[in-house]
DNA sequence: GTCCAGGACTCGC
DNA sequence: GCGAGTCATGGA
């Protein structure tokens, strides 16, 4: 097993276990598995499943593959790589958002908190609409319960070292389902046609990541994205965020947001909508980052 | 019973 | 363009 270690090279102000401590949020997180500070889970490479671990490393990140589930060759491993590299915004220089943390009075507690947080994407673009869908207007735990189900009726399970790993449903599958067989499990009527309609949307083609960057900006971005049936302000800047990993998009409706910000300005009430753009405002370039921190007040 | 959760759509004006 | 009603479930 040895030989199939991969270690990828983080920056010097990464931390893996702040990264963790967020995965860690929910035991009802059915995409990966986290035991003993090691994430555990599949990705489908090229066709191929493929079953990896990841763990804190002194040079970054350690990646160890559960044997017979390593990818097939370099190429295999450079996915591998890439993906945890997107997962984890390993690319990413903050020292100007650490800057502003220095200066900001509703940044400053929470980043020097979890200073060496990054925020953890979801590279794939359906699985990122499917979570931020179910996630409108209800609990963070019952969406988890939502995912789950979802995962378990529609994905593919591969089973690797005695135990069961989830590769998300893939749009072609869901863009052939019935509304019906999503509202089963408690998904609203509205937000099983929502998902239907987004995964036909990436099933033919026309929505996908690299069409998405090619608008440029966030703001065409949103514009595009808005323009989808179920796709408002929130959820767009959710996608932004989580997929396509703009460091600025801020999701400004934000339930839990306005209730870490009430909490970091010591309010006793939520801030109102102008509020909440107005404590941004300082923020521009890294209003993604500063949502991030601010959500772990809420843990 | 009421209110609130990581909102968005629809309708009436 | 803006406010109110509706969607639907589950926990406090």
């Amino acid at each position: 097993m040895r030989d199939e270690l991969l270690v990828i090279p983080a920056p010097e102000d990464f931390i893996f276990d702040e990264c963790l401590a967020y995965l860690m949020r929910s035991a009802d997180e059915c995409m990966f598995r986290i035991n003993d500070g090691t994430v555990t889970r599949a990705l489908d490479v090229d066709g191929e499943p493929v079953v990896f671990g990841m763990s804190g490393h002194p040079d970054g990140i350690a990646v160890e593959f559960l044997e017979g589930f390593a990818p097939g060759g370099l190429e295999g491993c450079d996915k591998v790589s890439g993906f945890v590299r997107d997962w984890l915004d390993l690319d990413r220089d903050l020292r100007p958002f650490y800057e502003l943390g220095e200066s900001d009075p509703l940044l400053h507690d929470v980043v020097q908190k979890h200073r060496g947080l990054r925020v953890v994407g979801i590279p794939d673009l359906f699985e990122t609409f499917v979570w931020a869908i179910l996630g409108q207007q209800i609990t963070v735990a019952f969406a988890y319960v939502l995912k789950k189900r979802f995962v378990e009726t529609f994905g593919t399970a591969v089973e690797a070292g005695g135990r069961k790993y989830w590769i998300f449903p893939d749009a072609q599958k869901i863009a052939g389902t019935d509304p019906d067989a999503l509202r089963e499990l408690k998904i609203t009527g509205r937000k099983s046609e929502y998902i239907i309609g987004i995964a036909r949307m990436i099933a033919d083609g026309e929505l996908t990541k690299e069409r998405l960057f090619e608008l440029g900006n966030d703001k065409l971005i949103q514009k595009e994205l808005t323009a989808i049936r179920g796709i408002g302000p929130w959820t767009a800047n959710y996608v932004l965020m989580r997929c396509l990993r703009s460091p600025d998009a801020y999701p400004a409706a934000d339930v839990g947001l306005h209730n870490a910000l009430k909490h970091a300005a010591g309010l006793d009430r939520k801030p109102n909508l102008q509020e909440v753009e107005a404590f941004a405002a300082p923020w521009a370039g890294w209003r993604a980052y500063a949502t991030f921190y601010l959500w772990r007040l809420l843990h």
